[in-house]
DNA sequence: CGGATAGATGATATAAGGTAACATGACAAG
DNA sequence: CTTGTCATGTTACCTTATATCATCTATCCG
């Protein structure tokens, strides 16, 4: 479904700028080696390789793509064997899942307090995730005055990415 | 899946508040069709009993409940049914989907202009829809400095209804 | 009127996304 | 060493979504 949208999708999709990509995978897996010592999670060879894939493919992934490279790299080839890696680094913020595309990122702010919000491509899929926090202050209001307790956020914005807008325009 | 989440959910499940829901399926439903005269859309039999039906419920409803109900009014029974009737209804502003829980609602501000928002109860699933416009600046301001142009933007907040916590406290 | 075109519908088939439930294995705490 | 907890693996299945092709209907235009 994802792919029949995007058959090619660019494969340095993130941020829509160029980056020192080869670096930025070792050093985003070694901080979450560091913080699951921290805080005693468990980052089990599934769960690093998810991380990996997600961190060296570097756009939004289906559940279903990472099971494949999962399974490459000699583990099940089960659904359930993705969807638990993937629900344990979403549950602690080192991915994020993309409602709108069904599909998993790794989280370019590991770290940082989330509530992620996504600038997505509707034409290549390219996903960036924007900076700071996004969250928007009258929804909190708006929650509070009718006793919605919020507990997460989600902000996702459907466009055209940089790339495909130039070439639209030729 | 969704019912599997929510094997009760709750009827009233919209906005959190009472209202007078007899009244705003008819209202709704004629505006719709003003609007429809007005921009030369076609609402047609199909598409119009989608809309009653999402409005009728007044909750977030699954594609294939929507089917479901739309087979038992006569119309066809295969899935493009009432994702094209749904698709419609979404891409003109009279329903919107929630993606958090793949399911469509009836927008509850027909005319309105559109960056809905919502507020999803993780227990019981209901949705409500948050008032005026929501959409948070620093991810415009975010997505200008990049070169992204922001077509449509989505905010879900994922949390508890005050009916479920009532329920908790007790 | 009559044909061309565009949009809507119907039906078939199949792809893609996601979970429940149960069995096994690793490991730390008591 | 055994009990409890958490992770993994596997089977089976369900839900959500789309592509495709054929048919129908309305509208526009000559």
């Amino acid at each position: 479904m994802t792919s029949a949208r995007n058959p090619v999708p660019d494969p340095s999709a993130i941020g829509f700028a160029a980056h020192d990509h080869a670096d930025c995978v070792e050093t985003a897996i070694a901080a979450a080696e560091a913080r699951c010592a921290a805080e005693k999670l468990r980052l089990t060879p599934v769960r690093r390789r998810a991380l990996e894939i997600l961190l060296q493919e570097h756009r939004a992934m289906g559940a279903y793509a990472v099971l494949e490279k999962l399974n490459e790299s000699g583990f099940g080839s089960q659904p359930p064997v993705a969807y638990r890696a993937l629900d344990f680094l979403v549950a602690h913020g080192f991915a994020h899942k993309v409602e709108r595309l069904n599909a998993f990122v790794a989280c370019t702010r590991p770290g940082e307090s989330h509530a992620p919000a996504f600038m997505i491509c509707r034409i290549c899929a390219a996903v960036a995730e924007a900076g700071a926090t996004v969250a928007p202050d009258a929804l909190g209001e708006a929650a509070e005055a009718s006793g919605f307790t919020i507990e997460r956020t989600v902000v996702e914005a459907e466009g055209i990415c940089p790339a495909c807008s130039e070439k639209a325009d030729a």
